[in-house]
DNA sequence: ATAAGTGCAAATCGTTTGCGTAGGC
DNA sequence: GCCTACGCAAACGATTTGCACTTAT
């Protein structure tokens, strides 16, 4: 990844690096707990550094966001593919392969001419937990 | 919807004739359409009124709200059954009927346990506009 | 008369932006 | 040395909250 920086002509800084160690090392991420991880052992790393970063990131097409229901937005790697199933009583999140979706994708190709976003995609319900 | 309000005790003001018509007369409102809807007459509700009786309508079970996307939170009323289709690109929502999600929802109460919003969600993707 | 509902202003949360400086190339 | 990326602080948009006042019941 961070090849790929700098054959675009971007810079490797130390932040950066601590950014890219720390998106490889958890499939979700929020921009605080990239701070957070980020801080270990570069506690002056700003917030915004790290927003700026992963907007870099998505803009080259190796970093995908999501807003998953009210809190803040989920960061992963564009190269995961998976659906998120978000539960709305708990907030919590699922990760279902993306075969599952394979018949919506479908139907809503057919139905409405609408892609499902490839790799990356959110349902919202209820889990099972919460159902009770 | 008045009628549901006075039957649990709670009071009717001019404030909440309002906004009840607003979200009786279009399927989709933000927080802010509603304000601006409700000051057309009543030039003085301030939006804290609206949020807070959005907030005890959905207690209540007659409204509810998705966050779909980037932008404020929508709201429509509980008995509206469809699906959202939400373009990452251009953030359009488009509606669907809740049939067209009938094969996803047995797909996904089997697999995992959970439970498709019922009459309300959304799915993430690019609308066909945006496919170019 | 009582307490639910209100308007206003300030606070909060997640995120963005402006600006002067540091440091990768 | 140049120019990108940085840290900081202030600005931002959406929403929430505290508080004193109004008003439906």
């Amino acid at each position: 990844m961070l090849a790929e920086l700098r054959s675009r002509g971007m810079r490797i800084t130390p932040a950066r690096r601590a950014i890219a160690t720390a998106l490889l090392a958890r499939s979700h991420h929020t921009a605080d707990s990239l701070v957070a991880a980020v801080r270990r052992r570069h506690p002056d790393v700003a917030p915004s550094t790290v927003y700026r970063f992963l907007e870099a990131l998505e803009e080259i097409g190796l970093v995908r966001h999501s807003h998953l229901g009210h809190g803040p937005a989920v960061y992963h790697l564009a190269d995961e593919r998976h659906g998120h199933l978000v539960c709305e009583s708990c907030g919590g999140v699922t990760e279902v392969p993306e075969a599952a979706f394979s018949g919506l994708r479908r139907k809503l190709r057919d139905l409405e001419r609408f892609e499902l976003a490839p790799g990356h995609f959110a349902v919202t319900g209820l889990c099972g937990t919460c159902q009770s």
